[in-house]
DNA sequence: AGTACCACCTGACGGC
DNA sequence: TGCCGTCAGGTGGTAC
């Protein structure tokens, strides 16, 4: 599930493949992960190359000249960018063939994924009204994301109008750490609470990251690899719960994260 | 402002 | 063997 973690490591991949390479033709493998037009994306990128990518929660951004491509992965996105047509993953939706005769594929099963076309990255953060990236954030900026807020903390966590970035699975990991039930009301949370949320979410992502965005790699106090109900607790005697709540599922462990 | 619930979508999985 | 219901969770919409 593509979240902040997974997209920074995208765009490293895209950096460390498919930069400054001259793209001679964009084949549009199916049409419903396009927001903009077949034609419009090759008049504007074809001939052209990536050139510098951004994050921004969720999205990457690729730079080509005079316009940006925007790349989101909804559930099951992915790039893979590869040398001989063999290699063509099983369901890219949009496949890049560059000069060299290799190619750069967006590969998305289930089609949740969006692929756009801008002029400057702040419409991308206008037209989704997208908060400060989660990992942009100082203390003082994630203090001023929370200070309107009164739900239930892992729902702030997870709106991309308040933060950009975190999404069901790292928002229990960030919770887990901070050690703090999900339903925790905002507004009752503490100064140390709320440092302790902001160091959590620091520390998650970056590990993440670290580690590829890969579970098998995450460090053993991690609650990823387990979210599971009746797993055990990577620091206590206890089981790793589920509930759900506004039709998803938070794992958490009871007895690490009271109750509010 | 918050919450619940639905839809989009495909493939894996369990039950029969 | 194969059909069916359920689930995964990102986003976006509606209703209360």
């Amino acid at each position: 599930m593509p979240e902040l973690p997974d997209v920074e490591v995208y765009r490293r991949y895209l950096d460390a493949t498919a930069l400054h390479q001259t793209i001679e033709r964009i084949e549009v493998k199916h049409q419903r992960v396009l927001a903009t037009t077949p034609q419009k994306l090759g008049t504007n990128i074809t001939g052209h190359e990536f050139e510098a990518t951004r994050r921004h929660g969720k999205y990457l951004l690729a730079c080509a000249d005079d316009v940006w491509l925007v790349l989101h992965f909804g559930m099951t996105g992915q790039l893979r960018y590869f040398e001989s047509p063999d290699q063509e993953p099983d369901h890219d939706r949009l496949l890049f063939h560059f000069a060299n005769g290799h190619y750069l594929a967006y590969d998305c099963q289930r089609l949740l994924g969006e692929v756009d076309m801008i002029d400057e990255p702040r419409q991308l953060i206008e037209a989704k009204e997208l908060g400060p990236d989660a990992l942009s954030l100082d203390f003082e900026g994630f203090q001023a994301c929370l200070a309107a807020r009164r739900g239930a903390i892992k729902t702030s966590l997870m709106n991309q109008q308040i933060l950009a970035g975190i999404g069901n699975v790292y928002s229990d990991e960030i919770l887990f750490q901070a050690r703090l039930h999900p339903k925790t009301k905002v507004n009752e949370l503490d100064p140390g609470a709320r440092h302790a949320v902001f160091e959590a979410l620091h520390d998650v992502l970056t590990t993440a990251i670290d580690c590829q965005a890969d579970p098998n790699q995450f460090p053993a106090s991690y609650i990823i690899p387990r979210r599971e109900s009746g797993a055990p607790c990577p620091d206590c005697e206890g089981t790793i719960q589920q509930i759900t709540f506004s039709g998803r599922n938070a794992y958490y462990c009871p007895a690490c994260q009271r109750k509010p």
